[in-house]
DNA sequence: GTCTATAATTAGATAGAC
DNA sequence: GTCTATCTAATTATAGAC
């Protein structure tokens, strides 16, 4: 559209974007309050002011932050629309390999960018603005869309014994707790849950733990 | 052993308890940094100097109010003890109950105060010295104490095939991560998780799904 | 767009009367 | 022991020069 200032342009969104991923790294390290402007911008080595320049003001802030990292899950997350088709036209068995590979998605994507689920534990501690907006815009759509299909893959024997509300929670502290929690892990446990072996381990003993009938992959 | 002022020192001891629950809500709530001692106070209507009189500053607050939970924590485990005597004496099935048991403790405790993993999780997504003083005082005994008996169970082919290190974040994880979460919980599912009902079924579905071949309990 | 300076709040901690 | 008043430090946001 625009043809002149391209450079301008790239030079304004690549603040942008930088400073969106200092602030998931501040926010999801400290939270919200405790996370501050100042440090978000020293990260890019930045002004304070530049922030309220660019986005008007911390919350904006971290509105954008989080939807930028939400949509950098649903990329990754992309199975997802085809768990859907499969819910209504497919069999179960194809429904329970896209579940798992789901699951496999899900936890080396909170290894890989842990600040989602930091992020989400900290706000979702006590009632907020922020977590009502949260909830309703990122949360239900993954929740509406997950809970059917595990209900499908109960029925079928190949789901262990939980019910489909607590799924959730179960499936997501199950896979990102030790990486929201890394630093302690790192304390804890001597290794490195962030490697891609650990990563692996971790998934594979999900799905195994998760669903514990899953038939044989055959194709 | 004090025979006088036998009514000033109940007094003075009930009002630092009473600071204390009020903290652990305050740092459950919304961190240490976001937690304001003006707000503890509040709670208890007692004015904000009187933290510093009662404890000397906001993080030996915090440090009275993280011990005090985990010496209630001890207490509803006190079940882990008899899991040590097993260990080493016993059969692996009255290990296997035994340890079933005390993942309904856990569960039930983590349902009943929200505050430990909350406090935990705020904590442990950066390193400070309040996350490493919490982790080797508190978290790496109960750590050290399960890991060597989730081994034998898997041995033993009753536990579900996830790596003794992991275990420890997969069953903290799936078992507070939905009260820790209970404000969005409840926007999510509509449901009250905290309720004995829902508690119990979240206990027994994690019982199931941990340990698949749990032995049918005879006695 | 970026920088310096600063306004306006708010926090934890302390002093001193009672 | 408790209360009011206040100090000091840190925060977000804004104003204005460049």
């Amino acid at each position: 559209m625009k043809q002149p200032k391209a450079r301008a342009r790239r030079t304004r969104e690549d603040i942008r974007e930088r400073l969106l991923e200092a602030a998931l790294l501040e926010f999801g390290a400290k939270g919200f309050q405790g996370a501050s402007t100042r440090a978000i911008a020293k990260r890019v080595g930045a002004h304070q002011p530049q922030i309220n320049y660019h986005f008007d003001s911390k919350e904006s802030l971290w509105i954008a932050a989080v939807d930028h990292l939400f949509a950098h899950l649903t990329r990754a997350m992309q199975g997802l629309e085809l768990l859907q088709k499969l819910d209504t036209s497919s069999g179960v068995n194809e429904l329970a390999f896209a579940f798992a590979d789901m699951i496999r998605r899900f936890v080396r994507f909170a290894a890989e960018h842990p600040q989602l689920n930091q992020i989400m534990v900290h706000e979702a501690t006590s009632e907020s603005g922020r977590l009502a907006w949260m909830t309703e815009r990122h949360v239900r759509p993954l929740y509406d869309r997950v809970r059917p299909l595990w209900r499908r893959l109960r029925k079928a024997g190949i789901a262990a014994p939980i019910d489909d509300r607590l799924l959730h929670y179960v499936l997501v502290g199950a896979a990102s707790t030790i990486y929201v929690n890394a630093p302690e892990a790192r304390l804890l446990t001597g290794i490195e849950p962030t490697t891609t072996r650990w990563v692996k381990i971790h998934a594979e003993g999900l799905v195994s733990t998760l669903l514990p009938n899953l038939p044989r992959e055959t194709k």
